[in-house]
DNA sequence: AGAAAATATATGACTTGTCACGTATTTATT
DNA sequence: AATAAATACGTGACAAGTCATATATTTTCT
């Protein structure tokens, strides 16, 4: 919809959207963006979770208590964004967080009966969207997709220092 | 390197990190996030310009003077964030805004002298990250991902309602 | 023309995410 | 054992992005 303007762009503008749209760079922020605000909506008929809390409870459930470092490596996000959402997820009483015996530096999350609840609501409306992505991606179709994030992510690995420095090879 | 622990994760988590490598919903936002962040180093080494300066600058500088709505649409982001940055952009004298005399809602947004001496600091640099990913992608492949991520938007402008009353099809 | 609907922009409130840096603890080196 | 290096986590500061809502201006409909 948003697309189709009633007033007429001019050419420039189009050919200048329509040249950006195989640009990865923009395209995969927005794709992410729109990911987000859809998974946002579906939490919303599922309980109410936020994205973390979601993630962090699915995670918790399906594969038992681990260490914050194992929660952001899972979720492939930054330890600090759950070293934040984690208090507040303890003060509704969807976890339970305790330092390790073993190694005092980690701390141990484990979710509740509580959190398992949260997580039971959230779950189906969850299923069924990844449900509806598979009836619109083969299972191949995935593994493509996938295959071609791997190797963009390897790509945005590559320090800037190494990308602009094409010349000076050691 | 991240990846690989030096002490030992147990299975569970192990296999709940690969399951989780196939879950699109999970590695877009990965991808996009690394991406801002690969974007921000080079434009660091470009003169300092944010992502949303960089992506202003350079399509006014492409396709000439546009409004705040266009500049959206070929970011494919939100208006809103635009329309918070370009004053402050204003303020750096990087563009110009004036109401449309034809049209007075609508912002005409133009690129200064100074404006186009920032993009052109930060042109060359950008211009290599593109060449460097150009040497890791095929043309071929570049459109296929392509494809695939017009299919994942298209999916993901499908309605929260829609995806999860399947049933309720009137 | 006048009322209703649509559009463009601004703005407050919020979430997700990064980076840099500090502290505590553990592991590696000498 | 003592020191150095690495690791786990917490936290401040910030960027990018969304949504909802308000306001001004056009457009459309009657």
């Amino acid at each position: 919809m948003s697309d189709v303007k009633s007033r007429v762009s001019e050419d420039r503008i189009l050919d200048r959207r329509s040249r950006e749209s195989t640009n990865l760079f923009t395209r995969l922020p927005a794709a992410s963006s729109a990911s987000r605000s859809q998974a946002q909506r579906c939490l919303q008929y599922g309980g109410g979770l936020s994205i973390v809390e979601w993630r962090t409870l699915w995670d918790l459930a399906e594969a038992g208590p681990m260490t914050i470092r194992d929660l952001a490596s899972i979720q492939r996000t930054d330890h600090s964004l759950l070293s934040r959402a984690l208090p507040e997820m303890r003060k509704k009483a969807y976890v339970e967080m305790h330092r390790d015996s073993r190694d005092g530096r980690q701390t141990i999350v484990e979710i509740t009966a509580k959190g398992r609840a949260a997580y039971e609501t959230a779950a189906p409306v969850m299923r069924r969207r990844r449900e509806a992505l598979r009836a619109v991606f083969t299972e191949a179709e995935i593994l493509t997709f996938v295959g071609l994030l791997d190797r963009f992510d390897s790509f945005l690995q590559t320090p800037a220092e190494d990308l602009l420095d094409k010349d000076r090879k050691e």
